[in-house]
DNA sequence: AACTATTTATAAGA
DNA sequence: TTCTTATAAATAGTT
């Protein structure tokens, strides 16, 4: 006679490869081992020094991520983009160098030339239209849209940018964090009970 | 009577917020963890239909990710970047208008414009310099060093392609992989034991 | 790569 | 979401 003392079940065994069925059930199942996932990164990091970064889309599509030491130094790592700004422009002076060396290079492996130059020509008009269109900060840029180097610039500009930009936007989502293995605060709340994992908002 | 009649002394109990001592065992757990890892990731993108991507750098920094259903789709909708290319120019046309729209929205936040200046100059002159270093594909691509328009294109053709480029060339590094939950092989051999995780070489 | 004794993560349920 | 179990799964220290 025991046949239910037990106060639950405890964890049953799932499959672990099939989708679980009700979108209810995805949006539980998503949270708590998000979080779990979250922890075992935080402790990877702390453990053998790793620089790291999780992205993901849940289930009804939000982004979520977790970087440590902060999202952006790694995916400019992994996208070879340069780490430091120099507002001297020493830097930034071997860093275009940089750039156009690899352009030259990516040229080089381009086999469609004939799309290339019809791209090229559509692009052109599009400047052409597009530059009217909004009046840059003051006259000193404002002289940029008369030339496509200054264009061009923008671009470099925006490139480098570009990632930092869309991380600041998504943490108007209150969903990125980056994490400090010591200190630790959980996305939503505080949550992270045990020993550290969690992260610091972004 | 039985101080050790075991015959190990199972896992120990150990500060996951404290940095391992040895390089070695830093090794060692990075690997036996970033194997959990994948496997918790795999699982989060099985069971919730869940889009993620994990990117780290290890002890010796060496780049490591898993994905799924593959890096860029992913790092792509993060960075806002369409997911289509369009071999018959329609849909680059509209890419392009985006692009320049964004460009614009970007430069109108612009604070500094004397470093702006400064750096468009210095771009300039690297541009006039590189120029004849590396001879573009053919005579067709070669004209387009004669004007900063080609050279915006090529920017735009870069901007598309680093991040595709960026991890075809981590790839060779055979540390990159596209987890699809089913299909599961691990990257230094076979692996996954139980049921799936891991993921297809990328 | 394998092996266990343990610690940890978590599926269900409240 | 947060808490509790009972149980499944991950892994530290070794071989």
């Amino acid at each position: 006679m025991e046949s239910s003392n037990k106060r639950t079940k405890g964890r049953q065994r799932i499959d672990t490869s099939r989708r679980r069925e009700s979108e209810e059930d995805r949006l539980i199942t998503f949270s708590k081992r998000r979080s779990g996932l979250y922890k075992k990164a935080s402790e990877l990091c702390a453990l053998c020094n790793t620089e790291l970064v999780v992205l993901m889309f849940s289930p009804s599509g939000k982004p979520f991520s977790f970087a440590h030491p902060n999202i952006d130094v790694i995916a400019r790592r992994f996208l070879k983009l340069p780490q430091e700004e120099d507002v001297t422009g020493g830097i930034i002076n071997a860093r275009l160098r940089n750039r156009i060396n690899e352009l030259n290079e990516r040229l080089t492996q381009l086999r469609d030339e004939a799309q290339a130059e019809k791209e090229r020509g559509q692009m052109l008009s599009h400047m052409a239209k597009v530059r009217p269109n909004k009046p840059l900060c003051d006259a000193n840029i404002d002289e940029l849209s008369d030339n496509d180097a200054g264009m061009l610039k923008a671009w470099l500009l925006e490139l480098q940018d570009r990632i930092h930009n869309r991380f600041q936007e998504l943490a108007a989502d209150a969903t990125t964090y980056a994490g400090a293995p010591e200190s630790l605060v959980d996305d939503t709340n505080v949550a992270s009970s045990r020993q550290g994992h969690g992260g610091i908002h972004f």
